[in-house]
DNA sequence: GGGGGTTCCTGTACGC
DNA sequence: TGCGTACAGGAACCCC
Protein backbone atom coordinates (compact mmCIF):
# COMPACT_ATOMS: atom_id res chain seq x y z
CA UNK A 1 0.00 0.00 0.00
CA UNK A 2 1.65 3.11 -1.05
CA UNK A 3 2.34 5.37 2.19
CA UNK A 4 4.85 8.21 2.09
CA UNK A 5 8.16 6.40 0.96
CA UNK A 6 6.35 4.61 -2.01
CA UNK A 7 5.06 7.68 -2.75
CA UNK A 8 8.22 9.33 -2.94
CA UNK A 9 10.06 6.36 -4.62
CA UNK A 10 7.70 6.94 -7.16
CA UNK A 11 8.13 10.67 -7.34
CA UNK A 12 12.11 10.41 -7.77
CA UNK A 13 11.06 8.08 -10.25
CA UNK A 14 8.92 10.07 -12.23
CA UNK A 15 11.12 13.22 -11.88
CA UNK A 16 14.09 12.89 -14.52
CA UNK A 17 11.74 11.51 -17.40
CA UNK A 18 8.85 13.97 -17.17
CA UNK A 19 10.40 17.27 -16.57
CA UNK A 20 10.66 18.61 -19.78
CA UNK A 21 8.55 16.68 -21.40
CA UNK A 22 5.83 17.48 -23.69
CA UNK A 23 2.25 15.63 -23.27
CA UNK A 24 1.93 14.12 -27.12
CA UNK A 25 -1.00 11.62 -26.12
CA UNK A 26 -3.26 11.18 -23.47
CA UNK A 27 -5.60 7.91 -23.45
CA UNK A 28 -8.27 7.47 -20.39
CA UNK A 29 -9.46 3.73 -20.81
CA UNK A 30 -11.43 3.70 -17.22
CA UNK A 31 -13.28 6.77 -16.09
CA UNK A 32 -13.40 5.76 -12.32
CA UNK A 33 -9.59 6.46 -12.55
CA UNK A 34 -10.95 10.57 -12.83
CA UNK A 35 -13.09 10.33 -9.64
CA UNK A 36 -10.84 13.47 -8.45
CA UNK A 37 -11.22 15.38 -11.82
CA UNK A 38 -15.10 16.11 -12.22
CA UNK A 39 -15.00 17.90 -15.36
CA UNK A 40 -14.71 14.55 -16.89
CA UNK A 41 -12.63 12.23 -19.49
CA UNK A 42 -12.21 15.05 -22.26
CA UNK A 43 -11.57 17.82 -20.23
CA UNK A 44 -9.08 16.18 -18.82
CA UNK A 45 -7.19 15.06 -21.34
CA UNK A 46 -7.76 18.66 -23.36
CA UNK A 47 -6.00 20.23 -20.15
CA UNK A 48 -2.97 17.89 -20.81
CA UNK A 49 -1.97 17.26 -24.40
CA UNK A 50 0.40 19.74 -26.04
CA UNK A 51 1.51 21.14 -22.26
CA UNK A 52 4.97 20.51 -20.53
CA UNK A 53 5.53 19.29 -17.23
CA UNK A 54 7.61 21.53 -15.40
CA UNK A 55 8.52 19.25 -12.07
CA UNK A 56 7.71 16.24 -9.96
CA UNK A 57 6.21 17.32 -6.17
CA UNK A 58 4.86 15.65 -3.38
CA UNK A 59 2.82 16.34 -0.23
CA UNK A 60 2.05 13.27 1.70
CA UNK A 61 1.04 11.09 -0.47
CA UNK A 62 -0.46 12.91 -3.10
CA UNK A 63 1.96 13.72 -6.04
CA UNK A 64 1.62 16.36 -8.92
CA UNK A 65 3.44 17.50 -11.95
CA UNK A 66 2.75 20.73 -12.48
CA UNK A 67 2.08 22.43 -16.66
CA UNK A 68 3.96 24.91 -18.13
CA UNK A 69 2.38 28.03 -18.90
CA UNK A 70 -0.50 27.13 -16.72
CA UNK A 71 -1.33 27.21 -12.90
CA UNK A 72 -2.60 23.35 -12.77
CA UNK A 73 -0.62 20.45 -12.56
CA UNK A 74 -1.19 16.86 -13.04
CA UNK A 75 -2.17 15.22 -9.68
CA UNK A 76 -2.28 11.44 -8.87
CA UNK A 77 -2.97 10.24 -5.21
CA UNK A 78 -2.35 5.75 -5.67
CA UNK A 79 -5.12 4.78 -3.46
CA UNK A 80 -4.47 1.05 -2.23
CA UNK A 81 -3.30 -0.13 -5.18
CA UNK A 82 -2.30 2.39 -8.02
CA UNK A 83 0.88 2.60 -9.86
CA UNK A 84 2.72 4.59 -12.26
CA UNK A 85 4.39 3.34 -14.48
CA UNK A 86 7.82 4.21 -16.97
CA UNK A 87 7.28 2.40 -20.46
CA UNK A 88 8.75 2.29 -23.84
CA UNK A 89 5.65 3.87 -25.96
CA UNK A 90 5.40 0.32 -27.90
CA UNK A 91 4.59 -1.31 -24.73
CA UNK A 92 1.48 -3.59 -24.47
CA UNK A 93 -1.20 -3.02 -21.95
CA UNK A 94 -0.38 -3.56 -18.28
CA UNK A 95 -2.94 -5.15 -16.39
CA UNK A 96 -5.76 -2.96 -14.49
CA UNK A 97 -4.22 0.11 -16.75
CA UNK A 98 -6.76 3.16 -16.52
CA UNK A 99 -5.19 5.94 -18.02
CA UNK A 100 -1.90 6.03 -20.59
CA UNK A 101 0.00 9.63 -21.26
CA UNK A 102 2.40 9.18 -23.93
CA UNK A 103 5.47 12.42 -23.24
CA UNK A 104 8.28 13.00 -25.45
CA UNK A 105 11.19 13.85 -23.23
CA UNK A 106 14.55 15.90 -25.39
CA UNK A 107 16.99 14.13 -23.87
CA UNK A 108 14.89 10.41 -23.16
CA UNK A 109 12.74 10.50 -26.15
CA UNK A 110 9.30 9.08 -25.98
CA UNK A 111 7.72 7.53 -23.30
CA UNK A 112 4.44 5.86 -21.79
CA UNK A 113 3.56 7.06 -17.88
CA UNK A 114 0.89 4.39 -17.33
CA UNK A 115 -1.49 4.66 -14.67
CA UNK A 116 -2.64 1.57 -13.26
CA UNK A 117 -4.55 0.36 -10.25
CA UNK A 118 -5.78 -2.59 -9.53
CA UNK A 119 -8.70 -1.47 -6.35
CA UNK A 120 -9.51 2.04 -8.31
CA UNK A 121 -8.70 3.87 -4.90
CA UNK A 122 -6.59 5.96 -6.89
CA UNK A 123 -7.16 8.64 -9.33
CA UNK A 124 -5.65 11.35 -11.26
CA UNK A 125 -6.97 14.68 -12.11
CA UNK A 126 -6.02 18.66 -13.72
CA UNK A 127 -5.86 20.82 -10.84
CA UNK A 128 -5.37 24.65 -10.25
CA UNK A 129 -2.58 25.11 -8.43
CA UNK A 130 -2.35 28.02 -5.47
CA UNK A 131 0.20 29.97 -3.72
CA UNK A 132 1.02 28.58 -0.10
CA UNK A 133 3.88 29.90 1.60
CA UNK A 134 6.14 30.79 -1.13
CA UNK A 135 4.90 27.42 -3.13
CA UNK A 136 2.49 26.54 -5.20
CA UNK A 137 0.11 23.78 -4.11
CA UNK A 138 -2.83 22.11 -6.18
CA UNK A 139 -5.83 23.29 -4.09
CA UNK A 140 -6.92 19.29 -3.56
CA UNK A 141 -3.51 19.25 -1.62
CA UNK A 142 -4.75 22.66 0.65
CA UNK A 143 -6.02 20.43 3.60
CA UNK A 144 -3.35 17.78 3.17
CA UNK A 145 -0.37 18.84 6.20
CA UNK A 146 3.48 18.69 5.71
CA UNK A 147 5.41 15.24 6.56
CA UNK A 148 7.57 14.74 9.40
CA UNK A 149 10.66 14.48 6.99
CA UNK A 150 9.51 17.97 5.75
CA UNK A 151 12.01 20.55 6.56
CA UNK A 152 8.99 22.98 7.42
CA UNK A 153 7.35 20.41 9.32
CA UNK A 154 6.27 21.88 13.03
CA UNK A 155 6.70 19.87 15.81
CA UNK A 156 5.39 22.23 17.98
CA UNK A 157 1.95 22.56 16.21
CA UNK A 158 2.19 18.59 15.89
CA UNK A 159 1.94 18.42 19.83
CA UNK A 160 -0.23 21.15 20.14
CA UNK A 161 -3.01 19.08 17.91
CA UNK A 162 -2.24 16.15 19.64
CA UNK A 163 -3.17 17.91 22.42
CA UNK A 164 -6.51 18.63 21.27
CA UNK A 165 -7.63 15.40 20.13
CA UNK A 166 -9.15 12.43 22.54
CA UNK A 167 -9.37 10.31 19.64
CA UNK A 168 -6.75 7.18 19.60
CA UNK A 169 -3.75 8.48 19.10
CA UNK A 170 -3.32 5.65 15.89
CA UNK A 171 -6.27 7.26 14.33
CA UNK A 172 -4.81 10.72 15.17
CA UNK A 173 -1.72 9.74 13.26
CA UNK A 174 -3.73 8.37 10.05
CA UNK A 175 -5.52 12.00 9.56
CA UNK A 176 -3.70 13.28 6.64
CA UNK A 177 -4.56 17.05 8.12
CA UNK A 178 -2.35 16.53 10.96
CA UNK A 179 0.42 14.76 9.52
CA UNK A 180 0.84 13.04 6.11
CA UNK A 181 2.30 10.24 4.55
CA UNK A 182 1.60 8.17 7.22
CA UNK A 183 -0.67 5.18 6.39
CA UNK A 184 -1.44 1.55 8.28
CA UNK A 185 1.83 -0.51 8.13
CA UNK A 186 4.26 2.72 8.94
CA UNK A 187 1.56 3.76 11.81
CA UNK A 188 2.06 0.40 13.39
CA UNK A 189 5.33 0.07 12.92
CA UNK A 190 5.87 3.51 14.35
CA UNK A 191 3.95 2.92 17.47
CA UNK A 192 5.44 -0.07 18.15
CA UNK A 193 8.72 1.46 18.16
CA UNK A 194 7.80 4.41 20.45
CA UNK A 195 5.99 1.59 22.81
CA UNK A 196 2.67 3.15 22.64
CA UNK A 197 -0.52 1.52 22.43
CA UNK A 198 -3.02 2.06 19.04
CA UNK A 199 -5.80 3.34 21.01
CA UNK A 200 -4.32 5.47 23.99
CA UNK A 201 -5.80 9.11 23.32
CA UNK A 202 -3.53 11.18 21.71
CA UNK A 203 -3.83 14.20 24.48
CA UNK A 204 -2.49 11.67 27.48
CA UNK A 205 0.26 11.20 25.95
CA UNK A 206 3.46 12.90 27.79
CA UNK A 207 5.68 15.57 25.62
CA UNK A 208 8.23 13.05 26.11
CA UNK A 209 5.87 9.95 24.36
CA UNK A 210 5.13 12.55 21.48
CA UNK A 211 8.95 13.12 20.98
CA UNK A 212 9.34 9.68 20.92
CA UNK A 213 6.65 8.96 18.65
CA UNK A 214 7.76 11.74 16.06
CA UNK A 215 10.89 10.30 16.27
CA UNK A 216 10.50 6.27 15.72
CA UNK A 217 7.80 7.95 12.74
CA UNK A 218 11.06 9.36 10.89
CA UNK A 219 13.19 6.68 11.59
CA UNK A 220 10.61 3.95 9.71
CA UNK A 221 9.26 6.24 7.16
CA UNK A 222 13.39 6.89 6.16
CA UNK A 223 13.79 3.29 6.69
CA UNK A 224 11.59 2.38 4.36
CA UNK A 225 12.46 5.23 2.06
CA UNK A 226 16.04 3.97 1.57
CA UNK A 227 15.31 0.40 1.49
CA UNK A 228 12.76 1.36 -1.85
CA UNK A 229 9.10 1.01 0.05
CA UNK A 230 7.28 -1.74 1.58
CA UNK A 231 5.83 -4.31 -1.09
CA UNK A 232 3.66 -7.76 0.27
CA UNK A 233 2.70 -8.25 -3.41
CA UNK A 234 2.54 -6.78 -6.50
CA UNK A 235 0.33 -4.18 -5.20
CA UNK A 236 3.39 -1.48 -4.81
CA UNK A 237 5.94 -1.37 -7.50
CA UNK A 238 8.30 1.57 -8.60
CA UNK A 239 7.97 3.25 -11.95
CA UNK A 240 10.01 0.41 -13.49
CA UNK A 241 7.79 -2.02 -12.10
CA UNK A 242 10.25 -3.54 -9.30
CA UNK A 243 9.23 -4.04 -5.26
CA UNK A 244 10.74 -2.70 -2.71
CA UNK A 245 12.51 -4.39 0.35
CA UNK A 246 10.85 -2.90 3.58
CA UNK A 247 8.92 -5.68 4.34
CA UNK A 248 11.71 -7.93 5.45
CA UNK A 249 12.09 -4.72 8.34
CA UNK A 250 8.77 -5.05 10.01
CA UNK A 251 8.37 -5.62 13.60
CA UNK A 252 4.78 -5.91 13.86
CA UNK A 253 2.34 -5.33 11.23
CA UNK A 254 1.07 -8.31 9.05
CA UNK A 255 3.41 -10.18 12.55
CA UNK A 256 0.55 -11.63 14.68
CA UNK A 257 1.30 -14.36 16.66
CA UNK A 258 4.96 -14.33 16.05
CA UNK A 259 6.88 -12.95 19.07
CA UNK A 260 7.76 -9.67 19.37
CA UNK A 261 11.73 -8.85 18.30
CA UNK A 262 11.88 -6.61 21.55
CA UNK A 263 10.44 -8.76 24.47
CA UNK A 264 9.08 -11.71 22.48
CA UNK A 265 5.16 -11.96 23.90
CA UNK A 266 3.62 -12.96 20.51
CA UNK A 267 2.06 -9.75 18.54
CA UNK A 268 -1.38 -9.23 18.85
CA UNK A 269 -3.98 -8.11 16.29
CA UNK A 270 -6.70 -6.09 16.56
CA UNK A 271 -9.55 -4.64 14.66
CA UNK A 272 -9.34 -1.15 14.16
CA UNK A 273 -10.78 1.81 12.25
CA UNK A 274 -12.11 -1.24 9.72
CA UNK A 275 -8.38 -2.22 9.99
CA UNK A 276 -5.85 -4.35 11.13
CA UNK A 277 -4.15 -2.77 14.54
CA UNK A 278 -0.81 -4.71 15.03
CA UNK A 279 1.09 -4.46 18.44
CA UNK A 280 3.07 -6.04 21.35
CA UNK A 281 0.60 -6.57 24.49
CA UNK A 282 3.57 -6.60 26.42
CA UNK A 283 5.46 -3.23 25.19
CA UNK A 284 2.44 -1.07 23.96
CA UNK A 285 0.51 -1.11 27.20
CA UNK A 286 -2.89 0.19 27.21
CA UNK A 287 -2.96 2.87 30.03
C1' DG B 1 -15.82 21.19 14.32
C1' DG B 2 -14.39 16.90 16.77
C1' DG B 3 -15.55 12.06 16.78
C1' DG B 4 -16.26 7.77 14.80
C1' DG B 5 -18.47 4.73 11.57
C1' DT B 6 -19.42 3.65 6.54
C1' DT B 7 -18.41 3.43 1.84
C1' DC B 8 -16.08 2.83 -2.49
C1' DC B 9 -13.31 -1.51 -5.18
C1' DT B 10 -11.11 -6.06 -6.86
C1' DG B 11 -7.87 -9.98 -6.37
C1' DT B 12 -6.55 -13.39 -3.21
C1' DA B 13 -7.01 -16.72 0.34
C1' DC B 14 -9.66 -19.39 2.66
C1' DG B 15 -13.57 -22.77 4.38
C1' DC B 16 -16.96 -25.90 3.26
C1' DT C 1 -13.42 -28.51 -8.26
C1' DG C 2 -16.37 -24.83 -7.24
C1' DC C 3 -18.73 -21.61 -4.82
C1' DG C 4 -19.34 -18.14 -1.25
C1' DT C 5 -17.22 -15.14 1.88
C1' DA C 6 -13.83 -12.55 4.47
C1' DC C 7 -10.11 -9.62 3.95
C1' DA C 8 -6.75 -5.91 2.55
C1' DG C 9 -7.14 -0.23 3.44
C1' DG C 10 -6.87 5.67 1.81
C1' DA C 11 -9.73 9.09 2.39
C1' DA C 12 -14.08 11.27 1.33
C1' DC C 13 -18.34 11.40 3.34
C1' DC C 14 -21.99 11.14 6.63
C1' DC C 15 -24.44 11.82 10.96
C1' DC C 16 -24.14 12.62 15.87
Amino acid sequence: MPELPEVEVVRAGLEPAVVGSSITSVSVFDERALTRHAAGAADFVDRLEGRSFTAASRRGKFLWLPLEGSPSALIAHLGMSGQMLLRAPTAGAERHERVRIGIEHPVHGELAIVFADQRTFGSLAVDALIEEGGSRIPTQVVHIARDPLDEKFDDAAFRAALARRGSAIKRVILDQGVVSGIGNIYADESLWAARIHPETPASRLSTRAVHRLLAEVRVVLAKALAEGGTSFDAQYVNVNGQAGYFAHSLNAYGRQGKPCPRCGTAIVRETFMNRGSHFCPTCQRRR
